[in-house]
DNA sequence: TGCGGCTATTG
DNA sequence: CACAATAGCCGCAG
């Protein structure tokens, strides 16, 4: 796109861009000026000049994903408003009002007392003209506009693009004033572009292969029943297994927890609850609770992952799709729906490269702790890192052994104060008094409901939640220091996701599944030596930016793999 | 019908 | 059974 050169934008520069449901498409350049374009000029000038396109929302790169004009990066106003405020609402008129300093309860909303839309309420899209500025007298974005009016006419997908880009600018300052935290504006970048990453792995899904997904339900709960009537027979069938161990022929509901719990009572088994991990200590005296976490495994398949669950997520492209999140919850964690991301293990052996294909298996070695010490910069816990298993130096260095060791690093960032790693957890305290007070700060704060910002700069609200009985109060301290890890740790881990998903594209390489510390990725199968060594050294470039001084060791487990299940076959 | 509790799956 | 998430079923309130 020449005109976009013209204007002197290159390589990394902010460019507006509004894509309309029609597919109607603008971009703004720096300096207020734009013009109406198309996708296809959109995917040229990306190619050619590579800006980074500002988007409100994932939702404009729905649109360009299905629109097929991938882009190399973005920057989502969505995404980095909730870097820099937190929360999950982030629609464009609450960014806005946001940015500009303005009372969040005054962003205005459709008026109530119109109530829905009908024949004689026009929508506001409909009535442009005379007024037609996104931005009222009050300062907050117009409710129309912001509710989908921008789309209705080539001059407002116009402004919607200068807006974007007016508003990112916004961002981008209000990140430069994060002094305390190092690197949020890159923080904001690959937050960004990890919205385009989720577009695509909603779009591109990932790949199921439905035979083999088959026979592993039949193997743990039987062939796919007939119809509604042999469904019916089948579950009375597994229910019948259980209850023929039920004292007295008694017949209970094994759904239901209270009536297991009284099914147990009779056995002899008085328990607080049913949980698998309670009932476990008597699988071997007791054939009916044997017989009952039986049921409630093939239950859980049977029901959430069978083959209801294929027929509503597989589609006939050998493709499992979910929806994806860029960064939710108290962290801001990626998210999948469909059960992408708590899939059983044991369907893990159908998630199967294409034909002509390879799967690259990469997963994190020891996250946590390793962004502990990267965030902290605690000079012992970054010599542990150096080792292959950090916790063999732990150990070495609080003269325990390595399971302790673990428990205790664990009950550090978890905040655990049941157990019995009282001594450990002290030798700890000695041992890295650096990591253990950023911990032990950002337990005290939350515990005062004082906000939280991770080492990429998110803001971890802390006010509102449950209240201030000695329980809550502690279960808040440890969501905070818990927060400050995880959510450090999504940051690392995304920008490593964006970097492979950026290097990997010349050799055809697509991340097909991002779960938390784990990328898999999906190319041709020729490619495969060349796809997992680029995964490891997109791990080294990414650890370089994101802690630059270099102390800190990251590890990566990383296998060429036909099926997700597979072992190592390098 | 909506929602909290219980349960299980994952990192 | 600490921290995070998605998801299904039960029981109860409205």
């Amino acid at each position: 796109m020449t005109w976009l050169r013209q204007r002197g934008a290159g390589r990394g520069d902010l460019v507006g861009l509004a894509v309309a449901p029609d597919g109607t498409t603008a971009v703004a350049a720096a300096g207020g000026d734009g013009r109406m374009t198309s996708l296809g000029e959109v995917a040229m000038a990306d190619d050619e000049i590579r800006p980074r396109w500002v988007t409100w929302s994932q939702e404009t790169a729905q649109w360009l994903v299905a629109g097929g004009a991938r882009v190399a990066t973005c920057w989502d106003v969505a995404a980095v408003h909730r870097l820099v405020f937190g929360g999950w609402r982030a629609d464009p008129g609450w960014a806005w009002a946001h940015l500009h300093g303005l009372a969040p309860d005054g962003v205005p909303t459709e008026a109530p007392e119109a109530g829905p839309p009908d024949l004689f309420s026009e929508p506001d899209e409909a009535r442009a003209g005379a007024d037609d500025d996104p931005v009222g007298a009050d300062g907050y974005l117009r409710a129309g506009w912001a509710r989908g009016g921008w789309a209705a006419a080539p001059a407002r997908i116009l402004r919607w693009a200068q807006l974007a880009l007016e508003t990112a600018e916004l961002q981008r300052a209000a990140l430069g004033r994060l002094s305390e935290t190092p690197i949020p504006v890159a923080t904001a970048r690959s937050e960004s572009t990890a919205e385009l990453l989720c577009a695509e792995l909603s779009s591109d899904g990932l790949p199921l292969d439905l035979a083999a997904a088959e026979r592993v339900l039949t193997g743990i709960i039987g062939p796919r029943p007939r119809d509604e009537v042999h469904a019916a027979a089948m579950r009375a069938a597994r229910d019948a297994e259980v209850l023929r161990h039920a004292p007295g022929g008694m017949t209970v509901d094994l759904r239901s927890p209270v009536q297991v719990r009284s099914l147990l009572a009779a056995a002899g088994i008085d328990v607080p609850d049913t949980r698998a991990w309670r009932l476990e200590q008597f699988r071997e005296s007791s054939p009916l609770i044997a017989a009952l976490l039986e049921w409630r495994k093939a239950e859980r398949i049977a029901t959430t992952y069978g083959y209801a669950w294929l027929d509503e997520h597989l589609d006939g492209d050998g493709r499992l799709r979910g929806s994806w999140t860029g960064s939710d919850g108290a962290a801001g964690r990626m998210t999948a729906s469909s059960g992408l991301h708590n899939m059983p293990a044991a369907m893990r052996q159908a998630v199967i490269a294409a034909p002509g294909h390879a799967l690259v298996r990469a997963d994190l070695g020891q996250i946590e702790p390793r962004v502990l010490a990267a965030v902290t910069g605690d000079p012992a816990l970054a010599a542990a890192t150096a080792a292959d298993d950090l916790y063999l130096p732990v150990a070495s260095q609080l003269g325990v052994d390595r399971p302790t060791a673990k428990v205790a690093m664990i009950s550090a960032m978890y905040g655990q104060t049941t157990g019995h790693g009282g001594q450990a957890l002290r030798r700890m305290r000695a041992a890295y008094p650096v990591a253990m007070a950023y911990l032990d700060t950002a337990d005290r704060s939350a515990r005062a409901r004082r906000e939280l910002r991770t080492y990429g700069g998110r803001r971890i609200p802390m006010s509102g939640g449950p209240g201030d009985s000695p329980a809550q109060v502690a279960a808040r301290g440890r969501y905070g220091r818990n927060a400050l890890i995880q959510g450090a740790a999504a940051e690392l881990f995304k920008m490593w996701a964006v970097t492979v998903r950026a290097r990997g594209l010349p050799l055809g390489a697509r991340i097909v599944l991002c779960l938390h510390d784990e990328l898999l990725v999906h190319g041709p199968a020729g490619q495969a030596e060349a796809m997992a060594r680029l995964v490891g050294e997109c791990l080294t470039e990414t650890a370089r930016r994101w802690s630059p001084d270099g102390r800190v060791r990251f590890t990566a487990d990383i296998s060429i793999v036909r099926s997700w299940a597979d072992a190592k076959l390098e």
